[in-house]
DNA sequence: AGGATCACTGCAACTGAGTTGCATGCAAGC
DNA sequence: GCTTGCATGCAACTCAGTTGCAGTGATCCT
């Protein structure tokens, strides 16, 4: 199991910053209240607005993505649609981060898959693969 | 075995456009017949790049790699840097469009996997699944 | 072959995601 | 409480992708 609880209170996310090092502040803890909520892979833009308000940085929210993602709170992922999408890693299960994603070409929807639904095999061993992702039109897309 | 020739002269090149119903225009022979010689996913910057030169706007290539790629002369792939690559499809194997893709997180270089590389199973494959990405280290930055 | 038409082209400008410089503010350590 | 240096807000920039518009030329028709 893993040592992050799956209801994450202030208290443990500022656990989570004081043992990485980084600084407690509260647009930290506002972003990853954020996400902690969500438990989705969330875009920045999607983040900024969520968040608007007053004093309220795109760019600082940016940079804190960047040093949380940097310090192992937070992952990044990319699903295609040219824009990066951060969430926190291990809510769940500890394997989280190498679950396959599918993506919907026609309708956008992301769909977590379970681990046992794609097997790799030779050459795709022989990398560390820390992500899978397939593309297309989901079923529900497809009956059109 | 694909009715396009493994060697695609200009000749071929016309015939394809005037098959699909497109004007032939001397931009339209450059953007295929570069893309026929590399036979890699090329972004549309590199693309404008190695097509620089008099009277080469990259609106227009860019808006010819769009209907070409509408009217399926080429294939359109995101390989998770945020930028769109075409290529031509079908140039070596009629399942090029399927076979597995590793993209390295660290040098960023893409290698083609076998399709038995891959397999898929259970909810994997109620969708129709055209595209499948790996993302990691390879095997030579791991190393290091 | 000559003319008409409309898709294609070039230019310019804009959007949206990502990124950076710099001066000010504040969390953490003493 | 005071100092230090990381965090913040603001502004501005890059780069991929995208669009409006006026001029051009590939194709079709006669």
């Amino acid at each position: 199991m893993s040592r992050k609880a799956r209801l994450l209170r202030d208290d443990d996310l500022r656990q989570l910053l004081v043992d990485k090092g980084i600084r407690v502040t509260g647009q930290r803890m506002a972003i990853l209240r954020e996400l902690a909520k969500l438990r989705i892979p969330t875009s920045h833009s999607e983040l900024t607005e969520r968040l608007a308000g007053p004093g309220l940085d795109r760019a600082t929210i940016y940079r804190n993505l960047l040093s949380l993602t940097e310090a192992g709170l937070l992952v990044r992922t990319q699903l295609g649609d040219n824009v990066w999408r951060f969430e926190l890693p291990n809510t769940e299960s500890t394997e989280h981060n190498t679950h396959p994603h599918f993506v919907c070409n026609d309708c956008g929807e992301v769909a977590c898959l379970p681990r046992s639904s794609v097997a790799l095999r030779a050459e795709a061993v022989r990398n560390q693969v820390a992500e899978i992702q397939l593309r297309g039109r989901c079923a529900a897309c497809a009956r059109e």
